[in-house]
DNA sequence: TCCTAGCACTCTAAAATCTCGATTGCTAAA
DNA sequence: TTTAGCAATCGAGATTTTAGAGTGCTAGGA
């Protein structure tokens, strides 16, 4: 258990390190409490011993450890309120009703990552609510036509095919088989629906039904794909512990690394903050993020930076995002 | 004029400075010619006085100029054969007939991205051959419709809109109006035509035209939307000669600037180099480019890497795709 | 006239050394 | 329990040293 002493030494390193990026001597912190630099130093030398700090070598001022970043976050930190120019500017873009909430979600963490500094994550996902509304096609010429796929809360998704030597007519059939089997069909079950209750259908009543399947099952499956998108990748590069180019190429290739950002997500619905070895990214970065889910959409949002992070910032920041978007 | 034997030093200093990146020595020259290295440092010595070579100080080996490095392009460069393993990853690519070109393009600058090790740019237009064919609208509920727009040449543009208190009569009316207008006009017309044509037209026909004006105008013009996509844009940090963190942030910053993309676009059909100062992006690359034109799309495809870059290859490669896309 | 061997000279990159100042841990006294 | 005082530690930056690669120039040979 840490003393109430001891707790504001810990806040104030952390705070201190996150501002300036310097390690913190004892000094420093005794200016802004009420003893000396040697109580400071005694205090400072427990905290190491159970692991909330850490020195970069014997002689040097205290670093946050990750535990000790853990602490503060768990137990000090305090969420001040936004500043009214982030918020304005968020507000222009949730205020527009032109934008679909991709592109909110989007344009809002492009503010976000301006403001901050750090790197975005979108993942969106067309919400499970969203059922299929209709399937229509349109000829483009003899040999290539327009598939296009409509959900009940107005995704649509579409796929050119080639075609040969196929009737226009057997398509329309087609058409008409999947759409009275599949119309409200929930997307996430769509592609079982396709391969067990319709695959047989089509195959039964329409030659070359191989290929036209094949068109329809990819389009149909595409409207519920999973969509990722980075946001202000460069400010990797703003930061000084990602100084060197060895880092960096590292961050940036975890960052185009489809696979590990679709597993940020997680059932979790608050803001979950994962610390260095926490988060499967890198050991260099903390991870801050939550998920979302309105009627359309879901999906999570994340904020890559420095362990040495604005944490209260941010956490704010996602709150109100999440707020707005869930509104 | 050169001498042959100037010519011979000039072709093997870039050739092994593309190759080692090190300042070339006198030596290294002299063992793969028939003569002393005294001799060497004489023609060397010229061909500094003349601008194509540059020491980087008194002592040291000699580096192309950007004015030695267009000579050499220009007159020594001699264009090898691709390796068989290129082309074939290449041509699976190309044979692959379920992909649209831009995906095909994308794909096979990834390809070129991966084994040359620079960045491509990749910036796609629909040819002005691509006609407006069909309008349509599918409402998705008592307020939000999709509208879609195809070409006769399969391109797909969509877009949601939301509309209070507007019939569906109101809206086919503006369908109708606007298909019987507009179809078979080529896309880079479409903007002139709706605003002197027909806005004039559905101002007098239809109530809340503003709404519904705005809302086709939106969809019709993005489908001629100019499309810029870079590709293995962290090459960038695999080459010596951007080591420091502020020229990596110069140049991805210039990579993100469509603006600057959308100029790397020139009348010129042939494959342009552009060395240094030659380009608009960055004293210290060069861009390699071409334009491409199908019935379908038209564009620019570059290559961007360090001006100590395997001119040959990049070449042969961009000469390659263009033929098959082009094919 | 052109080429080349030889040599003094230049300059860098890396290693080694020095210096300064910040910060620590410890001790002893308040 | 706190604090003042002090020797000890270490890094960051400046300075020096060293080794080696490469040059320009000169003078003699083809």
């Amino acid at each position: 258990m840490l003393t109430k002493r001891q707790e504001n030494i810990l806040k104030l390193i952390v705070m201190e390190y996150i501002k300036l990026a310097k390690p913190v001597g004892s000094k420093l912190i005794c200016d802004k409490l009420n003893c000396s630099s040697a109580t400071v130093r005694n205090e400072m030398m427990q905290l190491e011993e159970m692991g909330l700090l850490e020195k970069t070598h014997t002689s040097s001022g205290r670093v946050p450890s990750e535990k000790g970043y853990r602490y503060y976050v768990d137990n000090l930190m305090e969420l001040k309120q936004l500043n009214g120019e982030e918020v304005y500017k968020l507000q222009t873009v949730f205020n527009n009703s032109q934008l679909e909430l991709s592109d909110v979600l989007n344009k809002s963490l492009e503010i976000i990552s301006e403001i901050t500094s750090y790197t975005s994550v979108v993942l969106d996902t067309k919400s499970h609510d969203n059922k299929l509304k209709e399937i229509s096609v349109v000829p483009v010429n003899s040999e290539i036509l327009v598939v296009i796929v409509v959900t009940d809360q107005g995704y649509v998704e579409h796929k050119n095919i080639e075609l040969h030597n196929v009737s226009l007519e057997e398509v329309q059939k087609t058409v008409k088989l999947i759409n009275d089997l599949i119309i409200g069909t929930p997307i996430d079950e769509v592609s079982a629906k396709l391969e067990f209750e319709i695959k047989p259908v089509i195959a039964k009543y329409v030659k070359q039904h191989e290929i036209l399947y094949n068109a329809f099952y990819d389009v149909l499956t595409d409207i519920s794909t999973k969509n990722v998108n980075v946001v202000g990748k460069n400010n990797i590069l703003k930061h000084q512990e990602f100084g060197n180019i060895d880092k960096i190429k590292d961050i940036f290739s975890k960052l185009d690394d489809k696979s590990l950002l679709e597993n940020i997500e997680e059932t979790n619905n608050d803001i979950n903050i994962y610390i260095g070895h926490e988060n499967k990214m890198s050991p260099d970065v903390t991870v801050i993020k939550t998920n979302y889910k309105t009627s359309k959409d879901e999906g999570t949002i994340a904020i890559i930076g420095p362990k040495r992070m604005d944490y209260d910032k941010v956490v704010n920041l996602l709150d109100y995002i999440k707020k707005q978007i869930e509104g």
